[in-house]
DNA sequence: GTATGTACCTACAAAATTGTATGATACTGA
DNA sequence: TCAGTATCATACAATTTTGTAGGTACATAC
């Protein structure tokens, strides 16, 4: 067993570790984005207004925001139909979907955890 | 098949999953907190100068911060030993240690999808 | 009595995130 | 011509998060 007295021993395992789990936080921080992609994975598509409405007191901008920066870290699809008024839908990626187990279970410890 | 054009289709399953979700995530949200988790899940107890070491550039204040919190939380313990020079240990709890498997895989996820 | 090491604390400042208010577009139906 | 709708854009302000720079306590070693 390695010394955990020692300040000098973060080996390849620890660090790769590290950086994954940095890596995935830093792709689903911030307040909204865990909640979209979940009501994308129960939904399976939806509309803009559709999620507006299911993000309880979000505002247009974050909304906006927070969908973009998904499109750009490939999560979710966007798909626009030309018509007026416009309509345009979102679902999860390939990518989002690999993300499956992590939300059901976040979700799942949330619900157990925050009624104790 | 529920309708998804319906703005008002919230139903106890999702409200529930997005309540879950959202409660995890606000125990766990920030730059640092899950990174201090999966060393302490990778290493069982780290004194809080290895913590430091550990978590690249973060500041003193940012981990004594989040350490507070993660204890208010219930998610780690705090054992102080009265030797001088000071000397304090941090384990996950066992409400920490339920969240191994989200920490796990939200580490390989990481690693899986940062390096493509 | 001066320096050392460890785990903190505090005041303040910078930066990032989120919110508010308003406007643009572009077509529809009256 | 004019209001209505859905999806976004933009300027700005408030809030939250994070960082910086200093300091404390206390036993031991010198």
């Amino acid at each position: 067993m390695r010394k955990t007295t020692s300040t000098n021993t973060i080996n390849k395992e620890q660090l790769e570790a590290n950086c994954g789990i940095a890596y995935t936080n830093s792709i689903l921080n911030g307040r909204w984005k865990l909640s979209i992609l979940a009501f994308l994975l129960d939904e399976k598509t939806l509309r803009y207004s559709e999620l507006k409405n299911r993000l309880t007191g979000i505002s247009e901008r974050m909304l906006i925001t927070k969908l973009k920066e998904l499109q750009m870290d490939n999560l979710i699809n966007r798909i626009s139909y030309p018509e007026v008024p416009p309509r345009v839908e979102y679902e999860l990626s390939e990518k989002g979907k690999s993300l499956k187990n992590i939300l059901i279970q976040m979700a799942e410890w949330g619900t157990k955890n925050s009624t104790v």
